[in-house]
DNA sequence: ATCGTTCTTGTAATCGTTTACAAGCCCGAC
DNA sequence: GTCGGGCTTGTAAACGATTACAAGAACGAT
């Protein structure tokens, strides 16, 4: 036997099928109605099609969820938030990765348009032209966690990194530490141009130099690590900004393995102020970008212009605050 | 003007709806009505609507997968696992967080009535009668990642933890630790029993006692530093397992606050073998119970299943390894 | 030329809901 | 008693695809 339909709630309760389907949205009926339907329904045990709703409704009640890495503990943060926001509002949160190509993220965004889910929540980590206009052409609401053009006329949710930036470098310098370098993931990604833009101009306010510089194959532990021996043949520093945490707590391990001690000889910051950078050994100072913010905010968001289409697109910058802890003196 | 339907297809390129359908699900058809069809998509940018396939076909190609915490390292490992395997099939992702509470993940399973998902995929970290019964009455495929009871007759893959903790207790006692305590997450979880009889049943093979045992409110990194007095008031151990990392990381961050090295004084042991492991300061010898293996496992069985609904349980038991690193001697 | 076979295409039913519209009922006002 | 207004309820038409079935075309064999 298979699972009864509306159709055998209103045979059983010997009412309509336009009554079943009130009383279970709540509409108007009279008393006995309610009680007929939901009894029926009780006894044959009927569940919705969601289905079929959505086919009628247009609408799936659910939002995507697109990072290029679930591994990251910044996106796990981000991916929490979001949960938290559309679980309460009714939704349910599909997660695809779309890994580093934005040509996957163009599909996927194009791909919105079979009707999947209300929304699209993409942080992507490149940003083409043809990226902006799939995204300018969606069907569905897209509200992007990141940085893109603002003639896109889309809704944005971003971390303002060189702000961050500066206060890392002002922290370092508070500290006295002057001989700065910086460990950077691929530059030609919205974040890596970002930061290092950033770091160029954090150092330029206190008129100091870059000691050295060494950009990682990836925002990833283990490019963090082998990265190292780029900055450390430089040398010269007693002080290192990291791109994310990631990389920060790679490149620790490696300084450890070559006998230099943390925050003693060398200075530690990272960014992103992830769950890493209090399990870490040392605690790791780091610039809390707001991840967890920029989650809700954006889910929010997504939110709001499913309800209504026709708002202004917003931008919406979450300020940074430096998180210090024992990897700086 | 809104999007096009196949009905629009049809009109535009002068042939049936059938014939549309055919051509677009690769079903033979003449050269000629190939070109008409895929010129009148083309023009009009047509892109099936996935709901309405969704209601005639009974599928969304979507598969749930249910997890607790999503912010746990395991999950992520299993769930990276899981994604790639699903997606690889064409399967898009849906995850949820169930939270600790054995009601929601009832209510989740009961809920997949509703037709969201082709099939669940649940790590449920409580277990009772009720969530077995909707596990097994639910109307779409269902695989477990951990232990139910052999006769629920549902596909399971879990882990195999009592020999995980021995290769631990092994490791340790060759390393003449003979004095070991055990940091266990909560008692009345599936994980958190199975730990705590298999540290029982390892010691006991080594004929040793436990020296210290502590249980953690939660899985969590905090909830391993809160616990870390209730060890260290007993006390006289050189050796202590935790049931997972976060647990074990969180003790080393106690364990060094009042002064006692790792592995000098102390080895710590933690399981999963999570990527925190190796990122942690000294890194973690780590019971390695597969969640990887397990998550790509639970999914093919899950596909399989799919396919044939009649197909006998499969009870997939996943071999642990232990990954020696610096934590202990 | 006729028939049967095979292949292509079209018509229409169907999936399980929601909802516009109409019909029926009850009740009070005239 | 009749009429109008407000409720409640039912009938049937969507939503946008897939697919069973039938009809028509093409073609070779007799």
């Amino acid at each position: 036997m298979s699972r009864p339909t509306i159709a055998g709630v209103a045979r059983a309760a010997g009412v309509s099928v336009a009554s079943v389907s009130r009383v279970l949205n709540g509409l108007p009926a009279t008393e006995e109605m309610v009680e007929r339907v939901q009894r029926a329904v009780q006894e044959l045990g009927y569940v919705p099609d969601a289905r079929a709703r959505s086919l009628k409704v247009g609408r799936t009640f659910q939002l995507t969820l697109a990072v290029a890495d679930v591994g990251n503990p910044v996106y796990v943060t981000m991916m929490r938030a979001v949960e938290e926001v559309v679980s309460a509002a009714g939704y349910r949160l599909v997660v695809t990765t779309t890994g580093p190509d934005v040509v996957d993220e163009v599909a996927l965004v194009r791909g919105m348009a079979r009707g999947y889910a209300d929304g699209l929540l993409i942080s992507p980590i490149r940003v083409d032209e043809d990226l902006v206009k799939s995204i300018r052409e969606c069907e569905v609401p897209v509200v992007v966690a990141g940085n893109v053009p603002a003639k896109a006329g889309v809704d944005t949710v971003r971390a303002n990194s060189p702000k961050g930036m500066l206060l890392a470098i002002d922290h370092l310098v508070a500290q006295g530490r002057h001989r700065i370098a910086f460990l950077n993931g691929p530059a030609d990604t919205v974040p890596g141009a970002a930061r290092s833009k950033g770091f160029s101009e954090a150092l330029k306010a206190h008129s100091l130099q870059p000691i050295a510089l060494a950009e990682a194959s990836d925002f990833t532990f283990a490019a963090g690590r082998a990265s190292a021996p780029d900055l450390l043949t430089a040398g010269g520093f007693d002080a290192v900004v990291c791109a994310n945490d990631l990389l920060a707590v790679g490149l620790m391990h490696e300084l450890a393995a070559v006998g230099l001690e943390v925050p003693g000889d060398v200075a530690v910051v990272g960014m992103d102020d992830s769950e890493l950078a209090e399990q870490c050994f040392p605690t790791l100072t780091s610039v809390n970008l707001g991840s967890a913010e920029r989650g809700r905010r954006a889910a929010e968001l997504l939110l709001a212009r499913i309800e209504d289409n026709d708002r202004t697109p917003r931008r919406i910058v979450v300020q940074p605050s430096l998180s210090i802890r024992r990897s700086t003196p």
